[in-house]
DNA sequence: CAAACTCCTGAACAGGTGTTCAAACGATAA
DNA sequence: TTATCGTTTGAACACCTGTTCAGGAGTTTG
Protein backbone atom coordinates (compact mmCIF):
# COMPACT_ATOMS: atom_id res chain seq x y z
CA UNK A 1 0.00 0.00 0.00
CA UNK A 2 1.59 3.23 1.50
CA UNK A 3 4.74 1.12 1.76
CA UNK A 4 5.09 1.42 -2.00
CA UNK A 5 3.24 4.23 -3.11
CA UNK A 6 3.24 6.66 -0.27
CA UNK A 7 5.37 9.71 0.44
CA UNK A 8 2.68 12.16 0.12
CA UNK A 9 2.49 12.87 3.35
CA UNK A 10 4.71 15.18 4.82
CA UNK A 11 5.20 17.17 1.47
CA UNK A 12 6.72 19.77 3.03
CA UNK A 13 10.60 17.52 4.03
CA UNK A 14 12.40 16.29 1.69
CA UNK A 15 16.17 15.41 4.01
CA UNK A 16 14.11 13.34 5.90
CA UNK A 17 12.75 10.80 3.11
CA UNK A 18 15.89 9.74 2.04
CA UNK A 19 16.31 8.27 5.61
CA UNK A 20 12.87 7.17 5.94
CA UNK A 21 13.33 4.90 2.56
CA UNK A 22 16.52 3.63 3.79
CA UNK A 23 15.33 2.69 6.81
CA UNK A 24 12.61 0.82 4.91
CA UNK A 25 14.86 -1.82 3.48
CA UNK A 26 16.40 -2.64 6.79
CA UNK A 27 13.51 -2.58 8.56
CA UNK A 28 11.52 -5.42 10.02
CA UNK A 29 8.59 -6.30 7.37
CA UNK A 30 5.22 -5.35 8.92
CA UNK A 31 5.30 -9.59 8.93
CA UNK A 32 8.25 -9.38 10.85
CA UNK A 33 6.96 -6.90 13.38
CA UNK A 34 3.63 -8.94 14.32
CA UNK A 35 5.42 -12.03 14.92
CA UNK A 36 8.06 -10.51 17.02
CA UNK A 37 4.63 -8.88 18.69
CA UNK A 38 3.41 -12.27 19.10
CA UNK A 39 6.65 -13.25 21.29
CA UNK A 40 6.77 -10.22 23.70
CA UNK A 41 2.99 -10.96 23.80
CA UNK A 42 3.40 -14.14 25.30
CA UNK A 43 5.93 -12.86 27.71
CA UNK A 44 3.87 -9.61 28.47
CA UNK A 45 1.37 -11.64 31.28
CA UNK A 46 2.11 -11.97 34.95
CA UNK A 47 1.51 -15.41 35.19
CA UNK A 48 2.96 -16.27 32.29
CA UNK A 49 6.24 -14.23 32.93
CA UNK A 50 6.75 -16.13 36.41
CA UNK A 51 6.36 -19.46 35.03
CA UNK A 52 8.98 -18.91 32.57
CA UNK A 53 11.26 -17.16 35.05
CA UNK A 54 10.74 -20.16 37.81
CA UNK A 55 11.42 -22.67 34.44
CA UNK A 56 14.75 -20.11 33.82
CA UNK A 57 15.90 -20.89 37.16
CA UNK A 58 14.65 -24.86 38.29
CA UNK A 59 14.86 -25.35 34.70
CA UNK A 60 12.45 -27.86 35.09
CA UNK A 61 9.07 -28.50 36.66
CA UNK A 62 6.10 -29.73 36.93
CA UNK A 63 2.39 -28.45 36.57
CA UNK A 64 1.69 -28.64 40.70
CA UNK A 65 5.22 -27.36 41.40
CA UNK A 66 4.80 -24.26 38.86
CA UNK A 67 0.96 -23.85 40.14
CA UNK A 68 2.75 -23.36 43.64
CA UNK A 69 5.27 -21.11 42.88
CA UNK A 70 3.04 -18.73 41.13
CA UNK A 71 -0.45 -17.86 43.11
CA UNK A 72 -2.86 -18.88 40.22
CA UNK A 73 -5.33 -21.91 39.79
CA UNK A 74 -3.95 -25.15 38.12
CA UNK A 75 -6.18 -24.49 35.81
CA UNK A 76 -5.25 -21.11 34.85
CA UNK A 77 -1.42 -22.98 35.06
CA UNK A 78 -2.54 -25.08 32.22
CA UNK A 79 -4.26 -22.70 30.14
CA UNK A 80 -0.72 -20.37 30.20
CA UNK A 81 1.75 -23.57 29.63
CA UNK A 82 -0.55 -24.34 26.26
CA UNK A 83 -0.06 -20.99 25.07
CA UNK A 84 3.60 -21.15 25.37
CA UNK A 85 3.70 -24.87 24.38
CA UNK A 86 2.06 -24.22 21.02
CA UNK A 87 4.29 -21.22 20.71
CA UNK A 88 7.79 -23.26 21.24
CA UNK A 89 8.71 -21.04 24.25
CA UNK A 90 8.09 -24.39 26.55
CA UNK A 91 8.91 -28.12 26.13
CA UNK A 92 6.98 -31.04 27.82
CA UNK A 93 7.81 -34.41 29.31
CA UNK A 94 5.95 -36.48 30.82
CA UNK A 95 6.84 -38.64 33.71
CA UNK A 96 3.99 -41.15 35.10
CA UNK A 97 1.10 -38.84 35.75
CA UNK A 98 3.37 -35.41 36.01
CA UNK A 99 3.94 -33.56 32.95
CA UNK A 100 7.25 -31.69 33.75
CA UNK A 101 7.56 -28.53 31.68
CA UNK A 102 11.18 -26.54 30.34
CA UNK A 103 12.54 -23.57 28.52
CA UNK A 104 12.77 -24.94 24.80
CA UNK A 105 14.68 -21.63 23.39
CA UNK A 106 18.18 -20.95 24.05
CA UNK A 107 17.19 -17.32 22.41
CA UNK A 108 14.31 -16.98 24.95
CA UNK A 109 16.92 -17.48 27.82
CA UNK A 110 18.95 -14.84 26.93
CA UNK A 111 15.73 -12.86 26.49
CA UNK A 112 14.60 -13.02 30.22
CA UNK A 113 18.00 -12.95 31.88
CA UNK A 114 18.72 -9.55 29.95
CA UNK A 115 15.46 -8.67 30.95
CA UNK A 116 15.28 -8.96 34.23
CA UNK A 117 19.13 -7.15 34.40
CA UNK A 118 17.48 -4.31 32.47
CA UNK A 119 14.66 -4.08 35.31
CA UNK A 120 17.34 -4.35 38.44
CA UNK A 121 19.58 -1.55 36.46
CA UNK A 122 16.14 0.96 35.85
CA UNK A 123 15.77 0.32 39.79
CA UNK A 124 19.75 1.32 40.45
CA UNK A 125 18.48 4.63 38.18
CA UNK A 126 15.39 5.42 40.05
CA UNK B 1 0.06 -15.85 51.44
CA UNK B 2 1.34 -19.22 49.96
CA UNK B 3 4.55 -18.30 49.03
CA UNK B 4 5.89 -18.60 53.02
CA UNK B 5 2.92 -21.04 54.27
CA UNK B 6 1.99 -22.94 51.09
CA UNK B 7 3.74 -26.31 50.25
CA UNK B 8 0.49 -28.18 51.38
CA UNK B 9 -0.77 -29.50 47.39
CA UNK B 10 1.33 -31.99 46.10
CA UNK B 11 1.84 -33.38 49.18
CA UNK B 12 2.47 -36.89 47.94
CA UNK B 13 5.82 -35.67 46.56
CA UNK B 14 8.58 -34.78 48.98
CA UNK B 15 11.98 -35.00 46.73
CA UNK B 16 10.78 -31.71 44.44
CA UNK B 17 9.63 -29.13 47.36
CA UNK B 18 13.36 -28.88 48.52
CA UNK B 19 13.65 -27.60 44.80
CA UNK B 20 10.95 -25.84 45.06
CA UNK B 21 11.43 -23.65 48.09
CA UNK B 22 15.19 -22.98 46.49
CA UNK B 23 13.90 -21.81 43.37
CA UNK B 24 11.76 -19.37 45.68
CA UNK B 25 14.92 -17.81 46.81
CA UNK B 26 16.11 -16.87 43.47
CA UNK B 27 13.04 -16.21 41.60
CA UNK B 28 12.07 -12.97 40.80
CA UNK B 29 9.19 -11.70 43.07
CA UNK B 30 5.71 -11.21 41.94
CA UNK B 31 6.12 -7.42 42.01
CA UNK B 32 8.84 -8.34 39.41
CA UNK B 33 7.20 -10.55 37.16
CA UNK B 34 4.39 -7.51 36.68
CA UNK B 35 6.98 -5.28 36.14
CA UNK B 36 8.84 -7.63 33.39
CA UNK B 37 5.54 -8.51 31.91
CA UNK B 38 4.55 -4.58 31.85
CA UNK B 39 7.83 -4.09 29.76
CA UNK B 40 6.86 -7.54 27.40
CA UNK B 41 3.17 -6.57 27.14
CA UNK B 42 4.26 -2.89 25.59
CA UNK B 43 6.47 -4.44 22.96
CA UNK B 44 3.65 -6.98 22.50
CA UNK B 45 1.77 -4.91 20.03
CA UNK B 46 2.60 -4.56 16.19
CA UNK B 47 2.24 -0.89 15.83
CA UNK B 48 4.89 -0.42 18.94
CA UNK B 49 6.91 -2.83 17.70
CA UNK B 50 6.85 -1.47 14.22
CA UNK B 51 8.10 1.95 15.50
CA UNK B 52 10.63 0.23 17.77
CA UNK B 53 12.02 -1.30 15.23
CA UNK B 54 11.75 2.09 13.33
CA UNK B 55 13.72 3.80 15.65
CA UNK B 56 16.43 0.88 16.00
CA UNK B 57 17.65 1.42 12.54
CA UNK B 58 16.77 5.10 11.80
CA UNK B 59 17.98 6.32 15.26
CA UNK B 60 15.78 9.36 15.33
CA UNK B 61 12.69 9.85 13.39
CA UNK B 62 9.59 12.44 13.77
CA UNK B 63 6.08 11.03 14.84
CA UNK B 64 5.11 12.17 10.76
CA UNK B 65 8.22 10.15 9.69
CA UNK B 66 7.01 7.09 11.94
CA UNK B 67 3.59 7.45 10.75
CA UNK B 68 4.82 6.68 7.39
CA UNK B 69 7.12 3.73 8.35
CA UNK B 70 4.07 2.34 10.12
CA UNK B 71 0.53 1.59 8.44
CA UNK B 72 -1.75 2.92 10.84
CA UNK B 73 -3.29 6.28 11.26
CA UNK B 74 -1.09 9.73 13.16
CA UNK B 75 -3.46 9.41 16.02
CA UNK B 76 -2.91 5.45 16.71
CA UNK B 77 0.72 6.12 16.67
CA UNK B 78 0.64 9.26 18.81
CA UNK B 79 -1.34 7.01 21.56
CA UNK B 80 1.94 3.83 20.95
CA UNK B 81 4.57 6.69 21.55
CA UNK B 82 2.77 7.86 24.60
CA UNK B 83 2.67 4.37 26.25
CA UNK B 84 6.29 3.95 25.14
CA UNK B 85 7.70 7.20 26.30
CA UNK B 86 5.19 6.79 29.83
CA UNK B 87 7.27 3.94 30.42
CA UNK B 88 10.60 5.19 29.61
CA UNK B 89 11.43 3.19 26.49
CA UNK B 90 11.69 6.04 23.98
CA UNK B 91 12.47 9.63 24.47
CA UNK B 92 11.03 12.78 22.54
CA UNK B 93 12.89 15.70 21.57
CA UNK B 94 11.21 18.97 20.06
CA UNK B 95 12.70 20.78 17.12
CA UNK B 96 10.40 23.70 16.04
CA UNK B 97 6.97 22.19 15.33
CA UNK B 98 7.88 18.46 14.43
CA UNK B 99 8.74 16.07 17.64
CA UNK B 100 11.51 13.71 16.98
CA UNK B 101 11.74 10.07 19.06
CA UNK B 102 14.44 7.81 20.07
CA UNK B 103 15.36 5.28 22.01
CA UNK B 104 15.86 5.59 25.46
CA UNK B 105 17.73 2.33 26.67
CA UNK B 106 20.53 0.13 25.57
CA UNK B 107 18.99 -2.62 27.41
CA UNK B 108 15.86 -1.98 25.38
CA UNK B 109 17.83 -1.97 21.84
CA UNK B 110 19.68 -5.43 22.70
CA UNK B 111 16.23 -7.10 23.51
CA UNK B 112 14.94 -5.84 20.01
CA UNK B 113 18.04 -7.04 18.53
CA UNK B 114 18.41 -10.59 20.18
CA UNK B 115 14.54 -10.87 19.53
CA UNK B 116 14.94 -9.97 16.17
CA UNK B 117 17.75 -12.91 15.90
CA UNK B 118 15.46 -15.49 17.78
CA UNK B 119 12.65 -14.96 15.11
CA UNK B 120 14.86 -15.44 12.05
CA UNK B 121 16.49 -18.45 13.85
CA UNK B 122 13.17 -19.75 14.18
CA UNK B 123 12.26 -19.46 10.51
CA UNK B 124 15.78 -21.20 9.78
CA UNK B 125 15.20 -24.24 12.10
CA UNK B 126 11.47 -23.95 10.26
C1' DC C 1 -3.71 38.71 13.76
C1' DA C 2 -5.20 34.29 11.30
C1' DA C 3 -3.95 30.15 8.87
C1' DA C 4 -1.38 26.00 8.32
C1' DC C 5 1.17 22.38 10.21
C1' DT C 6 2.77 18.78 13.67
C1' DC C 7 1.41 16.50 17.30
C1' DC C 8 -1.36 15.39 21.47
C1' DT C 9 -5.57 14.30 24.24
C1' DG C 10 -10.14 12.36 25.79
C1' DA C 11 -14.14 9.61 25.04
C1' DA C 12 -16.28 5.65 22.92
C1' DC C 13 -16.56 1.56 20.62
C1' DA C 14 -15.11 -3.27 18.87
C1' DG C 15 -12.12 -6.94 19.62
C1' DG C 16 -8.99 -9.59 22.16
C1' DT C 17 -7.38 -11.69 26.75
C1' DG C 18 -7.05 -14.19 31.25
C1' DT C 19 -9.60 -16.20 34.71
C1' DT C 20 -13.01 -19.37 36.61
C1' DC C 21 -16.07 -23.28 36.40
C1' DA C 22 -17.45 -27.84 35.23
C1' DA C 23 -16.13 -31.75 32.96
C1' DA C 24 -13.00 -35.11 31.14
C1' DC C 25 -8.58 -37.19 29.89
C1' DG C 26 -4.50 -40.41 30.86
C1' DA C 27 -1.90 -42.82 34.46
C1' DT C 28 -1.18 -45.01 38.82
C1' DA C 29 -2.95 -47.41 43.02
C1' DA C 30 -6.21 -50.29 45.60
C1' DT D 1 -12.64 -52.76 38.13
C1' DT D 2 -13.13 -48.26 40.78
C1' DA D 3 -10.84 -44.38 42.99
C1' DT D 4 -7.63 -40.91 43.07
C1' DC D 5 -4.09 -37.99 41.28
C1' DG D 6 -2.10 -34.71 37.86
C1' DT D 7 -3.24 -32.30 34.06
C1' DT D 8 -5.95 -30.72 30.20
C1' DT D 9 -9.96 -28.85 27.77
C1' DG D 10 -14.02 -25.87 26.35
C1' DA D 11 -17.34 -22.43 27.39
C1' DA D 12 -18.66 -18.22 29.72
C1' DC D 13 -17.62 -14.27 31.87
C1' DA D 14 -15.57 -9.76 33.16
C1' DC D 15 -11.77 -7.05 32.02
C1' DC D 16 -8.39 -4.76 29.45
C1' DT D 17 -6.54 -2.78 25.01
C1' DG D 18 -5.97 -0.47 20.55
C1' DT D 19 -8.22 2.00 17.23
C1' DT D 20 -11.07 5.80 15.52
C1' DC D 21 -13.22 10.22 15.93
C1' DA D 22 -13.53 14.96 17.13
C1' DG D 23 -11.27 18.50 19.14
C1' DG D 24 -7.44 21.18 21.00
C1' DA D 25 -2.51 22.41 22.26
C1' DG D 26 1.93 24.45 20.53
C1' DT D 27 4.72 26.28 16.64
C1' DT D 28 5.84 28.58 12.42
C1' DT D 29 4.29 31.20 8.24
C1' DG D 30 1.78 34.86 5.66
Amino acid sequence: MDVVTGLDACSTMEPDEARVAATRERLVTAGEATRLADLFRLLGDPTRAQLLYALLEAGELCVCDLTETVEVSDTAVSHALRLLRTAGIVASRRAGRMIYYRLADAHVRMLLDLSREHLRHEIVKG
